[in-house]
DNA sequence: TATTGTTATACTCTATAACTATA
DNA sequence: TATAGTTATAGAGTATAACAATA
């Protein structure tokens, strides 16, 4: 039993548009950001799981490589990953976390990061766990299990 | 205490993570929906809170004017939508749902929902519970506490 | 011939700035 | 002059299709 609050509408529609709004307000936040969301995610991904070919990196992004191709270019613009040839195939390249693509994503603060914890903080403990654990779901359901 | 799972990363991180990457997945399924996921949020604001004007929409799905302007012209082609004159502005006009447009809302099924529901379905109670608590504190955050 | 990646192109979503119409 | 809304324009995010280079 998920609860009584609010059940005319399914656990799916109410998730979905919480996630489409809690999007567009986060993108909304980005006026000091040095890259963009989408980036921020790549740049997660490789200090996680480290350096990867760019196909590697769409897939487990969830993308399709051209898409890929575009965030890998402005973060290699901005300096934040570098490309190394593959060793052992000339198609591809190996891309990793240059020193301040790594200090970037450690360092984890930005206008929007400041947006999200101001409102995390009016929260409860109980809330906080709920979205954390909520949060560790949606990652496995979308595709990130890794 | 969230617990302990990957607990490196703050929260405000994890879940801005985990919301940009499903928001990314539930955008992909869209193969046969008749309106995007903006379209819809908008629609369900409707569904909800009942005819008001463009502004009050923008307001309430937090976006600003000119976005909504775009969105119901689109509902309003798709004849989800209709507009009527303001009782006493000119300026304003009132937009409310059409019997489509209930109609759309109320059947809330579509490939999304489809792909959605069979995540949620992979899921045990007691994770679809948490998910459900989450969605109601995401949209509270994200400015929807009406 | 199959695979990896890029280029070309297009559509959605959203914003800011400038404009129009009405108050 | 202020407000509500629209039009014009631009940038982020993503996709599909076509192409190039290598396996």
């Amino acid at each position: 039993m998920p609860g009584p609050e609010g059940n005319e509408r399914s656990l799916a529609s109410r998730l979905r548009l919480a996630v489409v709004r809690l999007n567009r307000r986060l993108r909304a936040q980005r006026t000091t950001a040095s890259v963009t969301l989408t980036q921020y995610s790549a740049l997660s991904t490789l200090k996680k799981c480290g350096p990867m070919t760019p196909g590697e990196l769409a897939a487990k992004e969830v993308v399709q490589p051209p898409s890929m191709t575009r965030v890998i270019a402005a973060l290699e613009e901005a300096g934040y990953v570098s490309r190394r040839p593959h060793p052992t195939d000339g198609r591809q390249s190996i891309v990793e976390l240059t020193e301040a693509g790594l200090t970037l994503v450690l360092a984890d603060i930005s206008a929007r990061e400041a947006w999200l914890d101001k409102r995390l903080a009016e929260l409860s403990d109980a809330e906080r766990g709920t979205l954390a654990e909520a949060a560790e779901i949606i990652d496995r359901m979308a595709g990130h299990t890794d």
